[in-house]
DNA sequence: GTCATTTCTTACACCTTGTAAAGATTACGG
DNA sequence: CCGTAATCTTTACAAGGTGTAAGAAATGAC
């Protein structure tokens, strides 16, 4: 994907290039509609310098928008997939994401509405997908989850899940421990989960140290109008 | 909404109003940058005329959102909410609402960038996300769904559920037929769902069930690569 | 120190949004 | 019918954004 295809770069020009993509996406995650004139400045440059490196302003967004998946996807190779139930690796996935692409909501509303054709969206999405899926294959196999669903729906499945908890969250109706309770609540029952081996599932696992009976989701339990 | 504040709208103007709105939904609908020329052209008018009835482009396009949702609901308050299971009129629901609203993805995308003030974009959704919310407390009550849950998470759980699945028959990676059986699959689990009365839902109730069960959806099987 | 690369400056053409005022039409009420 | 007011059209303008272009200045590489 990035080709030694120029002979020699120079440093100044990876500099610049850095710098415009750094404050492309600072600016663009708080407002979207942000001017390439605003991204020049803000990178320390001139509009024409930045049309020096990105050939229109669509591509310095799709380009913008690979830096951050970049980063999610390096975010989620740190958790090891392979180790302990499934469930586990599952969720550890969701928060490096979340942690991560999770931080720029703006901007990964913007990629669905730029004009790509399904097979470049496929390409950008499938780092990820491919992460999730493999750990839910790992899941199925192993019986933890139900092995009748297509991993496929269920990867798009997961996704959705984590939109939702990250959706509530910002619109103020939960608070990011709410939020991770629910999401993991109800994506293992999405999942069909099972205790893989011998661990106790009650309540589906609960989170480690989260002592105090009280105070035990305040959101996640119904509050019966 | 509609206060009678305009002490005569000549019927002209409103003819004038619905052509620009009805070629604002189609025309955005397929290419979310559309200029209002373009819009102003496809409705029979002049852009002055556009001006004169929407004071700027994005009221335009929030005038446009208000109507699909108008069509929305509508078609929502058609599927009888309080009639036999809960699970049922869920699922009537969500069919309704994405037989509707669901034509018009890049639409409802763009709302979300719209910079609109939580209230506002609150209330531009409350009357879809509270017919849900009805429909999930009925079924709360009744014990079929899980009571432990929040209904404001479960609505958020109902809602992306729906989106995953028309993201997946989009991405032409399930059929319209794939999707809504996957979507009746994990939409119950994630509710708790457990039959009403005598019901029989084999899932969630007990065996692994792994065994027999031939062909019950091409996708919704795990090809096991 | 030379040379190629990169950047800056300046300038242009085009499109889109939003505003404005005048005149031409059209619908509505009497 | 006919006048009047509302509505639409025409024409015009200002501002701001995108994309292109060419020459001069700088900066890094060797």
């Amino acid at each position: 994907m990035t080709p030694r295809q120029a002979p020699h770069r120079r440093a100044d020009a990876q500099r610049s290039r850095a710098a415009i993509l750094d404050a492309a996406v600072q600016l663009l995650n708080t407002h979207p509609d942000t001017s390439v004139e605003a991204i020049a400045t803000a990178a320390g440059v001139t509009r024409q310098t930045v049309y020096a490196h990105f050939p229109s302003r669509e591509q310095l967004l799709t380009a913008a928008l690979d830096r951050i998946t970049e980063e999610a996807v390096a975010a989620m190779d740190a958790a090891d997939l392979d180790t302990g139930p499934a469930a586990d690796a599952l969720l550890r996935l969701l928060d490096a994401s979340n942690r991560t692409a999770g931080q720029y909501p703006v901007l990964l509303q913007k990629i669905s509405l730029l004009p790509v054709d399904p097979h470049t969206d496929h390409e950008r999405h499938a780092p990820v997908a491919d992460r999730l899926k493999r750990v839910i294959q790992r899941g199925q196999e192993t019986g933890e989850f139900d092995g009748r669903l297509s991993p496929d729906w269920l990867v798009a499945v997961t996704i959705n899940l984590g939109h939702a908890a990250s959706g509530e969250v910002d619109a103020g109706r939960m608070s990011s421990e709410e939020a991770a309770e629910a999401l993991h609540t109800s994506l293992l029952r999405a999942l069909g989960a099972v205790a893989p081996t011998g661990t106790p599932t009650r309540e589906e696992g609960a989170p480690p140290a989260r002592s105090g009976a009280k105070a035990r989701g305040a959101k996640l339990r119904n509050p019966r109008k």
